[in-house]
DNA sequence: GGACATAGCTAGCCTGGCTAGGTATCTCGA
DNA sequence: TCGAGATACCTAGCCAGGCTAGCTATGTCC
């Protein structure tokens, strides 16, 4: 169970009748606001591209996976799935069984694990993902390129560390 | 319905055995993974504070709506929620009744509209969702405070980029 | 070889969306 | 001013996609 972050409770004080979290004098704020737009958008193509796709979002973060992990020469399970997406293996099961049925994975034995099934994608679903994903990419990695080669790694920095002040980490007290 | 991005089928031809959207040999893409990596631990965040608060991922972004209007001084009606939510005015009323439930908020009649219903949060709802968001929020701006000036405006463009990237602009054809 | 663990499955429940259809209020033109 | 329509919200009842419980089949270990 995840710990809320530390401070409990912030000084309500003066709270003034504006934002108790955001103060457009503070330069740094801008780029938080820039973080929420980039999020809300991130959030927006989700939306579209299930929509688009007729699937789930599970359903499509579970392809997600798959495919990543073909692409990466590995293989996935029905267990694996259930991990990374945080469901469980019941919810896996109904899983594979909607987008078997809608031709987007298959199920095949573990060559070595006879209780294991090994989840891979159709080309339909490679070409339906890729669809979307694939130009996404050259456009995210255009704007990446974009990105002038002194300021490249204060970008890492600040996107870690916001990944790391998301991050409740393990029960500290 | 938004469309897919452009190059619907992007050149299958040389796809190599690894992955065809990264190339570890090009910078450009260790930005992206440091999206990636921001992008899942926003995620595990919400999943966190859902859990936490007990509250569903629509009810609590429901409740941040509220809550960031009125910090802003102005209202919301159900309406409002039920546009910014993308759910129906049917859920929505039933998000109501949850969240009145719960105790998080309050609805009261407009009082220019008899129709309408102004959505307000309870005291301990605004604790609940500040004692997660603004030690989060002191954390990010510490974060962000930490990029360097003179990268400042690299930071806000890249992302702002990006936002663009993944925005399938309305029917360009 | 038998006890136990693990992978996956189905059955059946519950939550949170949805559509359909109702009431109350507001707006506007005759 | 009053009736027609539009709008805000609501409840009722449906359905999809989670969940737990409990099963079978396979693997592991003494």
């Amino acid at each position: 169970m995840p710990t809320p972050p530390r401070n409990p409770a912030p000084p309500r004080t003066g709270t003034s009748p504006t934002t108790y979290w955001f103060d457009a004098s503070d330069p740094a704020v801008q780029l938080l606001h820039a973080v929420r737009r980039f999020r809300r958008a991130d959030q927006e193509m989700r939306r579209g591209m299930e929509s688009d796709m007729d699937v789930n979002a599970t359903d499509l973060e579970a392809l997600r996976h798959v495919i990543a992990h073909e692409q990466a020469g590995t293989t996935v399970t029905a267990r694996d799935l259930s991990t990374q997406l945080h469901i469980s293996t019941a919810s896996t099961a109904k899983l594979l069984n909607r987008l078997s049925a809608s031709g987007h994975v298959r199920r095949t034995t573990h060559p070595e694990d006879g209780r294991s099934v090994i989840v891979s994608a159709t080309g339909h679903a490679h070409d339906e993902v890729r669809g979307w994903l694939a130009p996404m990419h050259q456009r995210m990695i255009q704007a990446a390129r974009e990105v002038p080669e002194e300021s490249r790694q204060a970008v890492v920095d600040f996107l870690d560390a916001l990944a790391e002040t998301l991050t409740p980490e393990p029960e500290e007290d």
